[in-house]
DNA sequence: CTTTTGAGTGTACGCATGTACACCCAAAAA
DNA sequence: TTTTTGGGTGTACATGCGTACACTCAAAAG
């Protein structure tokens, strides 16, 4: 009874060779994705199971489970780029209600992924720790470009605004992890959106009050 | 050669019998902290081999693993307390400055506890996930209580105060971890502190700048 | 002094793992 | 049409794991 969890990642026939391995490629990701277990704890024959192929196929695609990781990292960035993308198109209606809603957009969508990046980001793999780490700093930096643009902040130094900016994806992370462990209830849900909304404009209030004591 | 790593966290004869055990309790509790290794993927046998007795003897003192982990959450906390409590003797000089030098000097002292908090945060094991988890929005609302008293902050709500302690409770667990992986070079780790201390500010210029806008 | 207790021992077992190796066979290349 | 390629197969093995069970033997209790 202990088999088989529903075969959720299988793939079957169809296509040219390369389609095949391709989606192949991409069962194994979300089979790694889906198993909700830190890939150090992660077995190679857990995850070809899932699949449905034999765990030394596995070798036909990575070397190795941390180079599925390090893959990982870079799929599961597409939904925090594409928050920025979308909270930049966004005029300036209610910048931060506008931003919240696409962060509980997004982290209902990608739920996987967002658990992933923040279980990983202080897991065992060095190799996916420090990916991680690279792409929030470069997160941080696009941030910091897009703050640069608004009128008030104008003429804040790059060294300021990559500070507001990395202050900004933290409390982000932080209500990415309320978010993914606040239950079903509306009125829970509610409160946590209320407090991320009160904590981001905390951090604009204190922006905008900054320039008067400077270096 | 692959036999044991110099048996850092031994324990060898001497003292009644409670206090043997007693110190093999701990060695074992310190043995699990310094393999900078998540719990789920730390084998039992790993850690009693570094203890120096045999893997059976782990159940004379915990029945699992998942129960070491949550002694340790306890354990791990206390550097952090300690933290509060430091920073509430201090008067007001600069209470920002003094705050992120006490935080330095604590992650300086307990590295290794600060990475088991922010590892295990998310990590596979429930309910040591949990604990952390409480233990957090318990040094929240701890926090929350000591803003409370400052004089600008006296009438504001519970809710708010809140909301501010966990802003600040979020970015110095940002900045721990900026702190543990920045590299030994002077003028980075300034850097670091530098930026720290900035993000605070930040957070406080809102706080002061909050009333504006109620609800 | 005798009995009981309990931390630590040693063996033994079944199970899951990573991966080496030889193989297969349809699609792609020639 | 023939040859080559390469994703997937199946077997096999050594290793490390958790833990069941029967044990020892000082220290603590009587």
């Amino acid at each position: 009874m202990n088999t088989r969890t529903l075969k959720l990642v299988a793939v079957d026939a169809g296509g040219t060779r390369q389609e095949r391995k391709q989606r192949t490629r991409q069962a194994l990701l979300d089979a790694a994705l889906g198993a909700q277990q830190s890939l150090a704890s992660l077995s190679l024959r857990e995850v070809t199971r899932e699949v449905g192929i034999v765990p030394t196929a596995f070798y036909r695609h990575f070397a190795s489970m941390d180079e599925l990781g390090v893959e990982l990292v870079e799929e599961a960035m597409r939904p925090l780029r594409a928050m920025l993308r979308d909270a930049r198109k966004r005029p300036a209606g209610d910048a931060i209600r506008g931003s919240v809603d696409i962060l509980v957009n997004q982290v209902g969508k990608h739920a996987p992924h967002f658990r992933f990046l923040l279980r990983e980001r202080h897991g065992d793999v060095p190799s996916v720790r420090r990916a991680i780490a690279a792409e929030l700093r470069l997160l941080g930096s696009e941030l910091a470009v897009d703050l640069g643009r608004f009128p008030g902040l104008a003429d804040w130094s790059a060294e300021d605004l990559r500070m507001g900016a990395d202050l900004m994806v933290g409390a982000m992370m932080s209500i990415v992890t309320a978010l993914l462990e606040v239950g079903e209830h509306p009125d829970d849900r509610a409160q946590v959106v209320s407090v991320a909304e009160g904590q981001l404009r905390l951090i604009v209030l204190g922006m905008a009050a900054w320039r008067s004591l400077p270096a």
